[in-house]
DNA sequence: ACTTTATTGAGAATGAATCTCAAAATCACC
DNA sequence: GGTGATTTTGAGATTCATTCTCAATAAAGT
């Protein structure tokens, strides 16, 4: 936690950009989030602790955080953006539900090393995974019969 | 070409749909269409053939067209959906270098054979893979040399 | 043809993301 | 710890892809 909020500080510095509360705050709130979290989430929860920071910060900060690094941009669900952690945060492969939006995180390593091997083949040095699919989840293939 | 329309065709049967001129006319855009589009090329297209569709039917059939099979939904472009052929067209998996923008792509059938299994161990149902990894690719590599 | 039922078109509505600009905050400098 | 140049913010307006509405139209079984 510490040295994630230490990088972020040392990003925004590098690019002599401004040390201000709103951005501290949203840095905050999206490490309390330890999963997926669209603009909306962090707008509600920054709400529920009583500091006001408006949309449209959360919205030019959050490009920010993922230049730094810190996150990433996910698979869009229900027509929003959304976000990952990928500092010190494993590598996860999504499956989304079309139906109810739910993400289901499932074992990664293996597909990785899969991914990897063909990777080489080509020449291909990793920096970062897209894996994902969408579909219908347990619950929603019951309820569609 | 044929055999598109005809799977088409009975798809639309056997949801009870029915056979529609727009719906035709759609179609037909689609497979004139080789690799990625969205919808307002479509409807570029359409015009440009002084067949008119509205939007809000295209709107209402490029979703039929992917529950079908024919085409999917691929990663967005430009804050739109856009979408690709699959039927007769493989499965790739993408490797985009960050550096140059190439993409490359690469075998996928072991992959989505991996990540079927864990789908199945969830209940999941996959209808739609998304599957790439940034890096750098051959030549950057050794660029960065 | 006729009738029922699904589909279409045109424009209105929605909603996420972006933009605008005056007011407020940061920070380098004194 | 004040001052001023420069960024950043907030609030609301704006944009634009997508979805919705509903009267008019088309499909397809009889």
């Amino acid at each position: 936690m510490k040295k994630e909020k230490e990088l972020y500080r040392k990003f925004l510095r590098s690019k002599n950009l401004k040390l201000t509360k709103p951005r501290l705050i949203i840095m905050e709130a999206v490490f309390e989030n330890h999963d997926h979290f669209n603009v909306d989430d962090l707008y509600e929860q920054i709400k529920k602790k009583h500091k006001n920071v408006s949309r449209a910060t959360i919205y030019r900060t959050v490009p920010l955080l993922v230049e730094s690094g810190l996150i990433k941009q996910s698979l869009r669900c229900e027509s929003k953006d959304i976000y990952e952690h990928t500092y010190g945060h494993e590598n996860h492969l999504h499956f989304i539900c079309i139906n109810c939006g739910k993400i289901i995180e499932s074992g990664f390593n293996e597909v990785a090393n899969l991914i990897d091997k063909l990777a080489e083949a080509k020449g291909f040095k990793i920096s970062e995974y897209n894996l994902g699919a969408r579909g219908l989840c347990k619950n929603c293939k019951k309820n569609k019969e």
